[in-house]
DNA sequence: AATGAAGGTTATAGTGGCTATAAGGTCAAG
DNA sequence: CTTGACCTTATAGCCACTATAACCTTCATT
């Protein structure tokens, strides 16, 4: 890793750009403090450097994967310890791929009956529509 | 199931234990005009007759498959006119549909690259882990 | 009749992860 | 020296609830 120009910056526009995140999604993070001390000019500006924008990917390809900023939060302090046992991270990408197949399993489910919804609509009107009538109580 | 007593009446926790729903959500129903026009004693209480019961039940319904409350509100709006085609509700259902395979297209990515990142990890220490300089920027 | 528990009522604020709006300050170009 | 693009903050809105507070009603027991 050749660390060339180490003290490139960035305004949140160019952050942004250079991140593919919205402004305001960074001054966000900024709030929640998960983009921590970031730099300012002397008209209050705030000035983001490459460090800042690599956390900030951290947090977006995190997102991308389901975790929640309270996890990210946690991912980002475990990154940080380079000398602790990764047991941990591995186990919060367990406990997200089984949440993320906890709502496969439920939209599946979805997924099969509005199937059977559909299915059953023979095109009439609404007083003899079986979608309807499945929807209405007949217990 | 005999329908005997046509004139039941239910209180929001009546109802709640009816329906399986919570009674705070039910109010909540009613504040959004969902559920409207409950009766009420001298006193203030709402009181609900099987229509209503049966209304929520619907409601209830929708929601297991994922409709949205303004989706919902439609499908009522459409479920009173039986005259009506029921080609808005066979679209509605197949709208659903397509939303529901989606996020499902979108979880089994998730849960593809979640699966990537927990196999690479081998049980070491976090300067060394994989799934951490998976998430990190490399780019 | 008094009391206490279990119900009911309202209004308001919080959840998560942003997004939208308002009302203003800064900066480079023409 | 003005225009327009950028920046700043604070506040409110989205969805479908959920939680809290402060109060009122009903019913059973003493």
């Amino acid at each position: 890793m050749p660390k060339a120009s180490t003290d490139k910056h960035y305004t949140v526009g160019q952050l942004a750009k250079a991140t593919g995140t919205r402004a305001v999604t960074i001054r966000y993070y900024d709030h929640l403090g998960l983009l921590p001390s970031a730099g300012r000019t002397a008209s209050g500006y705030r000035l983001y450097t490459e460090n800042e924008r690599d956390r900030l990917l951290f947090i977006r390809r995190c997102r991308a994967l389901g975790f929640s900023l309270d996890d990210i939060r946690e991912l980002l302090g475990l990154a940080d310890r380079r000398e602790a046992s990764c047991a941990a991270v591995d186990a919060k990408v367990d406990e997200q791929l089984e949440q993320v197949r906890m709502r496969l399993r439920d939209l599946h489910a979805l997924e099969a009956e509005l199937e059977r919804l559909s299915a059953c609509c023979e095109g009439g009107v609404i007083g003899e529509c079986r979608i309807i009538e499945s929807l209405s109580a007949r217990s």
